[in-house]
Parts: C-alpha cells; sequence; structure tokens
RNA sequence: GCCAGGAUGUUGAAACUGGUAGACAAGCACGACUCAAAAUCGUGUGGAAGGAAUUCCAUGAGGGUUCGAUUCCCUCUCCUGGCACCA
C-alpha cells in the first residue's frame, strides 16, 4: 500500500470510530489543546498553518500517550475583510465562496492527520456561532462596556474600512499596506480601557513567551505622572497637561495644545479676546492638521510647525508667562491633549523652542558634568542627573525630585497624580459586509424623549438615548447581492431590503432602524474558545436581558466548568497584541458579570506557546508576494508523515524557519529505514539476528529519555534526530520487538498514520492512541 | 530613537545547571550494484599542514573571569521582530 491509501484507510477510521473525540462529560484528566483556528482565504491551508497545526498536534498526542483526556477541536474563523477581499476579487459572493472555501478547508486539515475533534469545529459566519457573538455584544451594552461615539478612525481608503489602532502599522494599513486617513465617524466602542490595570496586572500570572509579555505590557502602557493645571493670565480659564517629569517645571517655558484640545474650539468660539488674525491663523492651521493622514506626518519628520493662540499660561514655580501655541506633534488622544514645553530636557520641545525662539532653560546637569546654556540639540539632556535652577529641588536626583515636586503640586493644588495608559478603547465598527451585524436597534422617538439627567442609568453607556439591543438573536446577516464597499465609507447593509433594515422599537413599538456596521473580526475570535466544547448543547438566546446564571449561555456550564480554561494554546506570536488582548479582555468581563465560575480562574490561556514562522526565500509566505507553498503536492509526493516530520526537523518549534523543499526526501528515506525495521519483526518474515539484549534496552531507555525530554521543551529536531540515532543503532546491532515497539510509539507523535500501520501490522491488537507513552 | 531576540561547517541545526564543539540531517565527493541512469547501500566531508598517526586554528569582532567559555561579565558590529513626535 502507498501512503495515499494507508492515510484514507486511518483517517476514516479514527473518524467512523471516533477514537480522538474527547470524553466532555467525565474526562479523566482533561487536557485542552487549543491551536489558533485559521483565518483562511479560499486559497487554502499553505505549509505555514500545516507547521503551526502539526507542532501543536505533537503536543496535544503527547499528553493523550501520558493519560489525558485531550480535546483538540478546529474550526474556521471565516468571517473579516480577508476571505471578502477575496471574494471580490474572484468575483464571488463571499456567503458563497464561504462553503467552497470550508469544504477545501476541512478536507486539507483531515489530511494532515491531527487527532482533532471533528464533531465540535465551528465556523464564525455560521448563525448557530455568530448569534452568540452578537450576544456578546448586547451583554458588553447591557454592562456599559459598549458606547458610541463620534470619532476620529484610522480610513483605510483601499479596503475601504475603519481600522483598530491595532491594525494600523506606523501609518500603513497592515493589510495592504496603503496609507491610512483620519475620518470622523459614529463608532461602536468597547470600554478595554476600564480593564487596564487588570490585564497588566496579570500578564505576572500567566507562562506566556517573554517576547509576548512584553509586548502587551509595552501596548497597554502604564505611566505614572501628574496633570499639572496652569492659570491663563487675564482669564478665568485653566490649561491642563500631563508630565510624567514634572521636576523639570522649573524650565518649563510654553505650552503646546493638540488641535482636538477643547480650549482651541473655545478660541475659534470668540471666548477669548484674540485677535481675528490669530484666529483665522489657527482655523486654517487646524484645518490643515486634521486633513493630514499619518503618513504624512511621519514623512514630515520631526519638523515642528505651530500657531501662537495669544494666550499665556502662568507657570506657578516661576511666576513666568508660557506662550500657548497650536501643534500638530501633540495627540489629541495621548495625556490631556496638551503639553509643557520644557525645551532643556525634551529634544522635541528643544526643537520647537528653537522655532519659535523660545527660551531654553537648564534644570538638570547630568552624567557629562555640561553646566553650560542649552544650544544645541545633542545638549538635550533627557536622562538622569541633578537638579539647578530649581528653587528648592536643587541639588537632588531628578527621580527625589520628581517625588517632592508631585507632593509640592498637590499640596498647593496646581497638580494632581495620574496614571494614564496607552491602551485606548477597542473600536468594534466596521463598514463592511462580511461580518456579524452588530445587534443594535435605534429608535428616533425614544431618543427624542430621553432627557440626560432624568434617567440615570448605573452605569454610562447602558441607556444611550434612543439605542436597544436586538431582543431576539441572531440578526442573520442579509444575503446582499451588491455587499461590496463603496468610497463613501457608508455600510453596505444601508442598502439591504427595508423590511430588515426597519424594525419594532423594543421600547415603544415605534419604527426603528437597525445598525448597519457589522463587528470586527477580532471579537469573533475573542470567544471561540469558550463555545467548541459546547458545540451543538445550548439552546436559543434572548439579547436584552441580563441572564442569571448559567442559564441560556453560548456554552454549557456543566462542560465548560470542567474543560476550561485552555490548558495550552498554540500559535503565532504576531497575535500578541490583537486577539490575546481581546481575548483576555472578554474572559475577563464574562467572569465580571457571573456566566463564567471564578474557579475557572482569572485567565483564558495560562499557558501560551508561541511558535515561529515558515517563511520562504527570507519572506513571509505571502499571496502578494507570490511565495506560497501549498502542502497538498507534497502530501501527494512523500505522504504526511514525511511532510510533518521534515517540518519539525527544520528547528525548533518556537524559531520556525526557512522552507526548502531538498530536506523531505531525507524522510523518506527514514520512513522506509523504519519500514524495513518493522518488517524483520513482522510474524512470518525473516527472522532478525539476535542482538545483544541488554545493550539494546540501554539504548532503548536512553532514546526514550532523550524524547521525552525534548517533546516536554518543544524542541521537536531534537527529538526526531535521537529517534534517527535509535535507528541507526538499531540497524547496527540488529533488533528486537521490544525497540521496535518503542519506536513505533515515539514515532506515532509525528507519523500517525505509518505509526497505526506499523503497529497492525507487528501483531499488536489495539491501536496505537490507545497505548501510553513507552 | 526605545524594547526584545539572535549570530556555530556549504546548508538546517545539536551541545544538560561552564567540561571531547559540530549530534542528527541536507548537500557534495568517491565507491558498490547496474549496459546505463534513478533508487538503494558503503566511505569521506569545519579550515590549514602531513603519506599517516598527529599538530595548529576555529562558535559575529575585541577584551575579561576561570585549570577550562558556544555557555558567565563588559564593549562593539551586523541581522530579525515589536513600539515609535506617547509628553
Amino acid at each position: 500500500m502507498d501512503h495515499k491509501q494507508i492515510e484514507k484507510k486511518w483517517s476514516q477510521k479514527w473518524k467512523d470510530e471516533g477514537v480522538y473525540q474527547a470524553d466532555l462529560k467525565k474526562p479523566k484528566k482533561k487536557y485542552y489543546n487549543l491551536m489558533m483556528f485559521p483565518y483562511p482565504s479560499a486559497e487554502g491551508l499553505h505549509v505555514g498553518n500545516m507547521y503551526a497545526f502539526t507542532g501543536a498536534d505533537v503536543h496535544g498526542r503527547f499528553k493523550a500517550m501520558q493519560g489525558y483526556e485531550v480535546f483538540e477541536p478546529i474550526g474556521l474563523d471565516g468571517f473579516g475583510i480577508h476571505s471578502e477581499n477575496y471574494a471580490i476579487k474572484i468575483g464571488k459572493h463571499p456567503m458563497d465562496q464561504a462553503k467552497v472555501s470550508e469544504k477545501h478547508f476541512y478536507e486539507q486539515l483531515s489530511r494532515i492527520g491531527n487527532r482533532f475533534n471533528w464533531d465540535n469545529r465551528l465556523e464564525t459566519y455560521d448563525p448557530e456561532y455568530y448569534r452568540w457573538t452578537q450576544w456578546l455584544f448586547t451583554q458588553m451594552f447591557n454592562h456599559g462596556l459598549a458606547y458610541r461615539k463620534k470619532a476620529q478612525v484610522n480610513w483605510c481608503p483601499s479596503c475601504k474600512t475603519v481600522l483598530a489602532d491595532e491594525q494600523v502599522e506606523s501609518g500603513l494599513c497592515e493589510r495592504c499596506k496603503t496609507a491610512v486617513e483620519k475620518r470622523e465617524n459614529e463608532q461602536w466602542f468597547f470600554k478595554i480601557t476600564q480593564y487596564a490595570q487588570r490585564l497588566l496586572d496579570n500578564i505576572e500570572k500567566i507562562n506566556w513567551p517573554e517576547k509576548i509579555k512584553i509586548s502587551q505590557r509595552n501596548w497597554i502602557g502604564r505611566k505614572e505622572g501628574i496633570n499639572i493645571t496652569y492659570k491663563i493670565k487675564d482669564s478665568k480659564e485653566t490649561v491642563t497637561v500631563f508630565t510624567t517629569r514634572p521636576d523639570t517645571n522649573f524650565g518649563a517655558t510654553f505650552v503646546v495644545l493638540g488641535v482636538e484640545h477643547e480650549l482651541v474650539a473655545e478660541l475659534l468660539n470668540d471666548q477669548f479676546s484674540s485677535t481675528n488674525f490669530q484666529k483665522k491663523q489657527i482655523k486654517e492651521y487646524v484645518e490643515k492638521t486634521l486633513k493630514k493622514s499619518d503618513i504624512d506626518r511621519l514623512a514630515e519628520g520631526r519638523e515642528k510647525t505651530g500657531v501662537f493662540t495669544g494666550l499665556d499660561a502662568i507657570n506657578d514655580l516661576t511666576k513666568k508667562n508660557m506662550p500657548i501655541f497650536v501643534t500638530d506633534f501633540v495627540l489629541g488622544n495621548v495625556g490631556t491633549g496638551a503639553v509643557v514645553g520644557v525645551p532643556g530636557h525634551d529634544k522635541r520641545d528643544f526643537e520647537f523652542a528653537k522655532e519659535f525662539k523660545l527660551e531654553v532653560i537648564r534644570v538638570v546637569v547630568g552624567a557629562d558634568g555640561d553646566k553650560s546654556e542649552i544650544t544645541k540639540l545633542e545638549q538635550v539632556q533627557e536622562n538622569e542627573g541633578k537638579m539647578v535652577n530649581s528653587g528648592f529641588l536643587d541639588g537632588m536626583e531628578i527621580h527625589e525630585a520628581t517625588e517632592k515636586i508631585m507632593d509640592y503640586m498637590e499640596d498647593q493644588g496646581t497638580g494632581k497624580r495620574v496614571v494614564t495608559y496607552r491602551l485606548r478603547d477597542w473600536c468594534i465598527s466596521r463598514q463592511r459586509y462580511w461580518g456579524p451585524p452588530i445587534p443594535m436597534i435605534y429608535c428616533e422617538k425614544c431618543a427624542k424623549r430621553f432627557t440626560p439627567g432624568v434617567k440615570k442609568s448605573p452605569t454610562p453607556g447602558v441607556g444611550m438615548a434612543g439605542w436597544y439591543p436586538e431582543e431576539n438573536l441572531p440578526v442573520v446577516l442579509p444575503y446582499l447581492k451588491n455587499f461590496k464597499p463603496t468610497d463613501d465609507g457608508k455600510p453596505p447593509l444601508e442598502r439591504a431590503e427595508k423590511s430588515w433594515l426597519f424594525t419594532k422599537c423594543p421600547k415603544c413599538k415605534g419604527k426603528a432602524k437597525r445598525e448597519t456596521d457589522v463587528s470586527d473580526t477580532f471579537l469573533d475570535s475573542s470567544w471561540y474558545f469558550l463555545r467548541y466544547s459546547s458545540i451543538d448543547k445550548v439552546g436559543p438566546c434572548h439579547a436584552n436581558k441580563v441572564r442569571p446564571f448559567g442559564e441560556d449561555l453560548p456554552w454549557d456550564t456543566d462542560i465548560t466548568n470542567k474543560f476550561l480554561p485552555v490548558d495550552a494554546y498554540i500559535g503565532g506570536a504576531e497575535h500578541a497584541v490583537l486577539h490575546l488582548l481581546y481575548s483576555r479582555f472578554v474572559w475577563m468581563a464574562l467572569q465580571d458579570w457571573g456566566f463564567l465560575d471564578k474557579k475557572l480562574g482569572i485567565e483564558p490561556f495560562p499557558f501560551l506557546y508561541g511558535h515561529g514562522l515558515i517563511i520562504k526565500d527570507g519572506a513571509k509566505m505571502s499571496k502578494s508576494k507570490g511565495n506560497i507553498v501549498n502542502p497538498d503536492e507534497y502530501m501527494d509526493k512523500y505522504g504526511a508523515d514525511a511532510l510533518r516530520l521534515y517540518l519539525m526537523f527544520i528547528g525548533p518549534y518556537d524559531q520556525g524557519g526557512d522552507f526548502k523543499d531538498t530536506g523531505i526526501r531525507g524522510m523518506s528515506r527514514f520512513l522506509a529505514r523504519v519500514e524495513k525495521l518493522v518488517d524483520c519483526i513482522t510474524p512470518g518474515v525473516k527472522k532478525s539476528p539476535t542482538p545483544g539484549v541488554e545493550l539494546l534496552a540501554r539504548l532503548r531507555h536512553k532514546t526514550i529519555k532523550r524524547v521525552t525530554e525534548a517533546v516536554e521543551k518543544f524542541k521537536y529536531n531534537v527529538a526526531i534526530a535521537a529517534m534517527m540515532e535509535f535507528v541507526n543503532g538499531l540497524e547496527k546491532m540488529g533488533t528486537d520487538k521490544d525497540s521496535i515497539k518503542a519506536l513505533i510509539l515515539l514515532l506515532a507523535l509525528f507519523t500517525p498514520y505509518m505509526a497505526e500501520e506499523w503497529w497492525s501490522k507487528i501483531g499488536e491488537e489495539f491501536s496505537v492512541h490507545q497505548q501510553a507513552w513507552p
């Protein structure tokens, strides 16, 4: 039999007998072995996906042989821009294309030989799944974590969609590399910032790669500092700035506002006595800046521009006037949107001061001992040092001075210690077609009746004027003939049939309109691991109620309490700040609402393993580069086992590597040699020579030990090398049945098909998947 | 600019808490089998010198600790990834 027949025979048998189907009701020792599900376009899996899944499966098989009830589900993250764009490209409707893709993907996935729990698969575009994604949205709303606001958002003119901050890479769309523009739009947001501190604190308590933990810490970006409020000269108004370096405040000589700052709007509204000329200048500058995309700003480099407002802030420490400017280098959504300029000790401030001929005062002397006036950029001193020209702070180290001045400012009432985060709220809205409709209904009548302050809601956001969650889920995504996005950025669902677009208001029963945005794909994937173990075990849902614990949830509480959290989550490190942060947030929220038992632990993925990336010719595999390697042809030629073995042999699993197909023949050769050894002891076949039994046993035990240690550390390449040495030894010394049995069991992690075949060949009755680790 | 990770033969790589560097493969060369080729099997394979045993030099560069360093410490170079006008 050739490998194709063998693969067919065993995968059929595994499926028919459900041998890998975990007992979810009464697990002995459970092990939830999860791999990040693929985000497919119709081109199918590439070798990189196969690498990821194989490595994760080796881990699962190892745990299973150690006696765990391993649950290893798979599904498709099929909603989203990726699939939609592909459908547009090939001129098909995403809903039709999804069925084609699904079939192809599952075929490929079943070929690679993983011990998947096929009965528990899910697809995010299945209404049975996304009804619960929508439910999650309504719960966010009901608990005050979803809100809508007009916001400046990142707009990709090529994908014609809004992007989350996380999806913008230095001003470019992460998907198509087009320069991202800014647009004002009404958007739905989730208050992930409310969880910033917990998301940060819990990082210390999880077993994740240091690299990913650091990314998350940086992304959350906690900063301790102080908000300083300055009086504005000849006015009752004040301006508040955020700074982490109040120690240098004796050297503060100006204040800069971002263009979004409220003071700027007030200036233009004649609330100050600025001249008309100034107002005109400010207006022009603000308009010009708002039009600029991030990439324009980056292209301009550090060139500082701005406009004087005609106002002065008063530095309480020095009693000096600090002119207030509007500038584009201050970001509206960082800190208070206003910054105090200390040109001697901040490079940007120095550049700005030079441009506008503002005073530069040295207040810190650093390690180089330079006490002279600061006239060059290189002299700007941003590091450790001792205070000078700073009144009561003189002579102190900067850290001591920071504490002292903060105490002082709080005493004086001019400052207040604050903690800020870089993390922003999660923008959920997408003006696209291929996603779950956001299950909200807007009633104009109710909105008009709503008087702010009268109907006080327990949590902010709840009771937003006129908005109600849909009561009966799912809100099924209608089949739109023309689903394509347009340049005006209007959601495609605006073009849906009136019967879909308009519905009854849940409150006043009047005519109301549906939300036409769909949700971000990352919402689909933020909770899927909770769904797998409960597929087909839960009933319909109604969204507009906060349900008592355990009733009508997206999951079966019993099973979930037994199988969650995820014991090993295996995936690519590229999801370090997107998916992996959102999932943690959703888990925490669900626990806070009482939907998830506290005993499941504070994190969904206590252990995360980040595998490496398979590249081709030094570059990431991508359609645009045309360097996709399709695993099918290799599986056809050498068999799934040989490919699995080869991929795992390239290097340590966390390292990835460059795919070259020369090495794969070596794996075929190796498998053929094992086959020969197996034949030596197959009943009825020629007798093997009699080897030194003791010597063999020693070699065997050494090999088992080496393989075990290597597999535990995910060093699959070393494990395979050890098995190869073992085979070399057996060929030289001759072999016995115990050694062959051990070899097959070790190999079963990597070559599940051949292992089954050999196991039956040597006359063992039970199949390999039931055997214990040797 | 900041943070993290890395650099070992022709190539992928190995080396446990400091102890024979290069396991295991790939490639290449030669040989066996064959009319021939493929496949398979055998031998060799870091560099230099030598017929050989052997000797010297080699883990990005330089320095240090040590009886002994790929491994620990310092400086530098180059790659790879993340963040970036973040106050």
